[in-house]
DNA sequence: TTGAAAGCGGTACCAT
DNA sequence: ATGGTACCGCTTTCAA
């Protein structure tokens, strides 16, 4: 670097502009072509194995690191699979899976990038999305409507995975069917006999998008039968809870599916301390079989959710990339089936 | 668009190219820089009404999205903040806490791309978020050393934040002070007349970065006073918690440090269920200060911690880089305070 | 085996 | 008020 005159030791040294491809060429004394061709190992082009040596020496004195943006503006591609990433911090089994999907991506030679989307809504976040021009893009979900899907695919987004309750127009989509949760505890809790339903929703809005589904999902597993429901609002926090379970008392309910493991804990906690013997006069059940359950006294009833594996969707995203045109698929990706234990 | 003869129509249409700024140009019929000021409302520069709406209007038509890499291209920077993304899921506490940082940024219009490093490790990490020219890095655990800060600031990122454990060379530093946990807890435990004392390490691998910290501040508390310190292994699994206890029984154990309230439920009920008393045999001690440890009984004491707020980070952040040329700041961010409950 | 040059999609300076 | 054009960093044909 230069030494410029009358400069103060003190400052920091002006930031030395970044490396480029012709700044390797220029030190190694040949063209960016050369550089290109043997940082790429470009098959097709065979260069000496000297001209070699000097452009990787030149590139690794320079710190040299290629330029992502330009070479896909170049490439007129990127191999960018983009996530919204969820507003908030979903559950454990949630976290799982995208680590998993994640791995299994990265595997398959994709990069993996979590948008934050803050605070963008429907087509805007779409537009935002659009501009990175991923190669796919994955919605967990109800983030994105066919407008959307049509702007991505518009900007050349070969595929694009919904995980919503419900398919999206021109998108491939891996249907979370929350209410068959709902159906699924609510026929055990009727299967046992109890009567006089109550169905916990979490007041925490970001959840909105699970608990309804799982609500509509009682509601239709005991429509046409004698048993009733009752919505059972519950903030995450004891106070609340000890509320709604001296409600639960007084409405006599003998059942209630509290919306998943987590909640079922606090619920079955506040019911416990309210004096309700648990199965015996209330029966409580969760979903998402947590270990946390296990460990309960009474060990906890719950819904498993067979979610889809990291690497089908991998695999799902990857055909579709490389088959833009095929039609999109729609997978059913949410088995629920319930594991009896003793709080039911 | 243009139909084009003896294309059969059962096959998909031919990917229609992306729209852009010449595209709009062309069909406003004005030039490519007349797009750029209306659609970037560069107040340098007027434009009439008229115009303007022609080319908002042919941007819509065309369902124009600009390309961010090309323009960041030209500009010669980005406003993308990019975290590589943990490998294993972290709790809840690390979730919201990175909720908030992405929302907080978001707000300052910075970009947040959580980044899926697949497989990579150290230096050639750093290389992979370099090519992405991010104006910020922001690096959770001990990912990254004084080469990969190096190599990301000569590829143009005018700030390194650290959340390790220990600064980085060159790189701004959020100490998470993971031995203090382990100091609080231990001293507590000692306090309260514990001699005998377990130190729970999670076998997870990805947990490493944080027990052993958690580890070592215990045995830095205890140095020099008659406690004994017992490494306890644990998978999180039932089975592995119950030979556990067994052990906790034959060394006679009276206290237990579980690493954090998960592990500590985990442990709780193997060794109720082994018939220990808690917390006369032997008192439990977690940590993260969840709220599934007010719901266990007995009530779980914890060591709370308080992590920096994700505004305070984003802040943190925003100053780095307007001002690349000062010395890079180290903050201490992990409060740890004991919550003594009924567990110990 | 290597180099010159075009071009990817924007932005911004300088003319007009 | 608008248009022409150089340029950001990289890849890839084509020519030498």
């Amino acid at each position: 670097m230069v030494q410029i005159p009358n400069t103060p030791a003190s400052l920091p040294p002006a930031q030395r502009s970044v490396p480029t491809s012709a700044d390797v060429a220029r030190l190694a004394g040949v063209s960016r072509a050369t550089v290109s061709y043997v940082l790429n190992n470009t098959r097709a082009v065979r260069i000496s194995e000297p001209t070699r040596r000097r452009v990787h020496q030149a590139a690794k004195e320079l710190g040299y690191v290629p330029h992502a943006a330009a070479r896909s503006l170049r490439a007129g591609h990127s191999r960018m699979v983009l996530m919204p990433a969820p507003a908030v911090p979903l559950g454990p089994l949630y976290s799982q899976f995208l680590s998993d999907l994640q791995g299994a991506l990265g595997r398959l030679e994709y990069t993996v990038v979590l948008y934050g989307t803050g605070g963008l809504h429907g087509d805007a976040a779409a537009r935002a999305w659009a501009e990175l021009r991923p190669v796919a893009v994955i919605v967990p979900g109800p983030g994105i409507g066919p407008e959307g899907v049509a702007v991505l695919k518009r900007s050349g987004a070969r595929a694009v995975v919904t995980l919503g309750p419900e398919p999206v127009d021109g998108a491939h989509a891996l249907l979370m069917d929350h209410e068959a949760v709902g159906r699924c505890a609510a026929g055990h809790l009727y299967a046992r006999g109890r009567r006089r339903i109550g169905v916990v929703v979490p007041e925490e809005p970001g959840l909105r998008a699970f608990s309804r589904p799982r609500l509509a999902g009682v509601r239709h597993a005991l429509r046409d039968t004698d048993a009733t429901v009752t919505v059972l609002p519950l903030a995450y926090d004891e106070e609340c809870a000890a509320r709604l379970a001296a409600r639960c008392r007084e409405l006599a309910l003998d059942g209630v599916f509290a919306y998943n493991d987590e909640y079922a804990m606090l619920l079955m906690r506040a019911l416990q301390d309210d004096g309700a013997r648990i199965p015996e006069d209330t029966a409580v059940v969760g979903a998402d079989d947590l270990m946390l359950g296990r460990l309960l006294r009474p060990r906890l009833s719950t819904v498993h959710l067979e979610l889809p594996s990291g690497r089908d969707l991998a695999e799902l995203v990857d055909r579709a990339v490389r088959e833009p045109g095929a039609a999109p698929e729609t997978h059913t990706a949410l088995g629920a089936t319930v594991v009896h234990r003793d709080s039911s």
